[in-house]
DNA sequence: AATTTTATTCGTAATTTTGCGAACTAAATT
DNA sequence: AATTTAGTTCGCAAAATTACGAATAAAATT
């Protein structure tokens, strides 16, 4: 879904994708939180949200290929961090729009 | 789409709301236009995007739902502007969010 | 009264998203 | 070598999203 029409800018299509990556309760909170402490563990969040295990791993790729957010393997668990680079340009991005 | 299992905060769920309404190029670029000078009627966003006007009417009723928009009749047009009061509530969530 | 203008709603189809459990992977432990 | 642990991928189903053209609505103009 990617209107390179001339009509919306990639600065658009971009904050698009962002937003969309964002507009799941469940992949917000992943956010919140990584946004809040450091890292933490795909174990971690899957005792507190209400999910099965499988739902959570592919809501945590989305986020992964929205580039918010990268995995780590520290086997045999994997440590999620945010993407601090690409959280930046979210928040340049959305500063700008929202302004 | 609404976890309120008081895992998710309401603000949480609110934000992805608003994220939701933001995920599409379309809605976007509507609202960034709506941001940026004060009013649009319907027919000028039809001439503008290359989508049919029912579609366009779908995704106006979508921001309109969201409560980032409101239209107001003008017979036979429909002038369309951004909600402030929301649009500042939207700054102010994604603000916190993206802290 | 018939027509024109502007926009919405309806019906439908194609695609995407969301969610689950079962099956699988890969490394660590027994 | 078998088991355990932590996660991902697969296969599938249900629901939501996106998109279009046809039909409809409502006021203004002829």
């Amino acid at each position: 879904m990617n209107w390179e029409n001339k009509i919306i800018s990639e600065e658009q299509n971009q904050t698009a994708r962002f937003a969309k990556a964002m507009s799941h309760p469940i992949r917000l909170y992943v956010l919140d939180l990584l946004a809040k402490q450091t890292c933490c563990y795909s174990g971690d969040l899957s005792e507190i949200l209400p999910i099965a295990k499988s739902t959570l791993s592919q809501h945590l790729k989305e986020l992964k290929n929205a580039g918010l957010i990268q995995g780590e393997i520290e086997p045999p668990k994997v440590k999620y961090c945010l993407n601090r680079d690409n959280w930046k340009l979210a928040q340049k991005l959305f500063n700008n729009f929202l302004r």
